[in-house]
DNA sequence: CACTTAAATGCAACTTAGTTGTATTTAAGT
DNA sequence: ACTTAAATACAACTAAGTTGCATTTAAGTG
């Protein structure tokens, strides 16, 4: 689905900084910040944060706070949990098991923190 | 285990802070902020932040960022995974389900993200 | 029990991600 | 084209957490 379809079909007004921030997180592998795509975006952050705060309402994208202290969104997909690595800040993408006894919650996404691969090889050495 | 034994046992100096700020956290039913217990230590927040990030590099606790953009802190128990509500930003403590395929990497804690029972009735109604 | 010293504390200044106020611009319906 | 509510840019602000530094203190030593 492209990103016009999209604001339409939640009639949102069509802007180009809407669809700039769309696009970039409709192409994204993994959840992205700010920070990560600011050069690429080029406009205010007022701008940048008050639309996607939008998306997130409409469900167009989710988010997580990561140990950075940085806000990740990611568009709507599948859902699976987020790997946070407490040294490098990493993230991935991993399989998420299903999770019982929620007891009426409803959950929007995951965050596992802990030291990835990487990390893992570099503090036994 | 009270806080004389565990500070001794990590070579760490019997300062009032540090057993303060151990004890809070040995009683907590639930991960705490520097906010939530301010006024309770009355320490500089330099003196909070200092020694709780001695504690979890000596694996005493653990921290994660939580979605109010506050680090909250848990001594080391059997572990568990935090339910965040993105309504209220109440924290839960859930039990965790067993997580496959991590392939090296090492789990710290589990974030999950979601809205609560309470809030999920309201938004219902 | 002083004495020493490396470590801990308190205070103030700083950092930085994100938010808010407001004047200006623009999407999109008429 | 005209209108107007909504969106944008810019600057000022907020607040959690960090850092620099002068002062104090825990705890080992003679």
């Amino acid at each position: 689905m492209d990103v016009t379809t999209i604001l339409k079909q939640k009639n949102l007004k069509l802007t180009p900084a809407r669809k700039a921030i769309l696009e970039v997180l409709l192409h994204a592998k993994k959840p992205i910040a700010y920070d990560d795509v600011k050069e690429e975006l080029a406009m205010d952050k007022a701008t940048f944060y008050r639309n996607i705060t939008k998306f997130e309402e409409e469900h167009i994208v989710t988010s997580f706070e990561s140990n950075d202290k940085k806000r990740y969104f990611e568009s709507m997909k599948p859902r699976h949990a987020h790997f946070v690595c407490t040294t490098c800040n990493k993230i991935e993408c991993v399989q998420e098991s299903p999770i019982t006894n929620l007891e009426g919650r409803t959950i929007e996404n995951i965050v596992i923190n802990g030291k990835c691969q990487d990390c893992n090889v570099l503090l036994k050495s």
